[in-house]
DNA sequence: GCAACACATATTTTCGAAAATAATGCGTTT
DNA sequence: AAACGCATTATTTTCGAAAATATGTGTTGC
């Protein structure tokens, strides 16, 4: 793996996970150090994050930490709800047994990850399956393009949800274990209408969550 | 502007235009040499277009130009469908004045490039007045996310337009600019279900048209 | 004859310094 | 006291060479 890969992969996590605080400059001389290496795989890495709104760059003023906002998350939770809405469909009519095994296999993963709790507990490890369960759903929509838009979407939304993740004071008032039990189920029950409309569903409640937490933060 | 910037924007539009030829290899040292910069720059560039499926990067083995393939573009195109349905929906609810003023002059400028023939042709200006076309017609989307997925696909479907557009020869025995007026009436009429059944008819003729330039190439 | 190895060459990747540009602070002027 | 110019500092951007890795070629051993 080269030294590229690894910034890529570094910052990424970073700024996904917020260590990275949205909108904070990133400094050259400062990610060399914490990272330890040079500048050339930085800004190889800035460069393709940027491609990904992760980052936003300003010629001759370097790079930040994209910022978020309100509006971008609705956008991109809306454009998820179009875009798997979609490809599920496809998955339902496309999708082999191997397909249906895996989402079994992910969804069995995702439940028992959740069920830890304690020094078990891995916020991070249970965010890992949750994106294993969702890309499961549509690993067999047969669109390249859908899929690296979903990856996409993803790292975006995801990074309003940590905030969330990491505060597990306030409960969310919802279940969402069942939520993804019963996508899952109507999915392998192969009714495409009825897995959309939970999985929209799943999704407009967490930007409902998501909006509710930032405007109390706003506030706060 | 920045080498950096004038790097990406330079292979960009050589490997849409088809000068830098799909698969091939894009050595450092040529690279070097053709944009007349360092490494540094280029790297940086290739990085984006890594990020945008326009190149494809192995570890240690450097960069080619991304391929291009029947599949690829007929999910491109699909992909196409779904979000400039959307968009075009969303843009038809939400667009002002301003909006509608400039899918006219859109159309208008692009109707004049094309009534222009001889030495007065230029087919990367006509190309340039197309997608300003599309564009325009989203503009009021309200959605960033879809606008830019718009570009990113409008961009891989372009490569493989092009070659067909530089070779006249064959008639489409389609009236391209008869689809562009309809398009852009029934969206000025607010007649949401027609503009996008237009649209999804435009794109799928384009991409038969396309399937058979590239299974004839095959052949022959 | 051919597989495996060693060597030479080609190429990518990374570093550290130099160049270019922006930001900052300070003194001067009005 | 505000504004402007100028020098100083901080930062990004770029280069060219060095390091690391892959590829190609010929040779040896079987």
């Amino acid at each position: 793996m080269t030294l590229s890969e690894k910034a890529y992969a570094a910052l990424r996590q970073d700024i996904i996970r917020g260590v990275l605080t949205s909108g904070s400059p990133l400094r050259m001389a400062e990610l060399s150090s914490r990272y330890d290496m040079g500048f050339s795989p930085l800004r190889e890495a800035l460069n393709r994050l940027q491609s990904e709104r992760l980052v936003v760059a300003e010629a001759l003023r370097g790079f930040k930490v994209a910022p978020l906002s309100l509006a971008e998350m609705q956008d991109a939770i809306a454009s998820r709800i179009l875009i798997e809405g979609d490809a599920l469909r496809a998955a339902i009519r496309n999708g082999d047994d191997a397909w249906a095994a895996a989402i079994v296999a992910a969804l069995y993963a995702l439940k028992l990850q959740v069920a830890r709790s304690g020094a078990e507990a891995d916020i991070w490890e249970l965010e890992a399956r949750h994106y294993a369960f969702h890309r499961a759903l549509l690993a067999a929509c047969g669109s390249p393009w859908r899929l690296e838009f979903f990856d996409r979407l993803y790292a975006a939304t995801e990074r309003y949800r940590i905030p969330i993740l990491l505060n597990p004071s306030r409960p969310t008032g919802r279940d969402i274990q069942a939520e993804h039990s019963a996508l899952a189920e109507a999915t392998l029950a192969r009714d495409a209408d009825a897995a959309v409309a939970l999985l929209t569903a799943h999704y407009q409640r967490s930007a409902e969550l998501i909006a509710q937490t930032m405007q109390a933060a706003a506030r706060g």
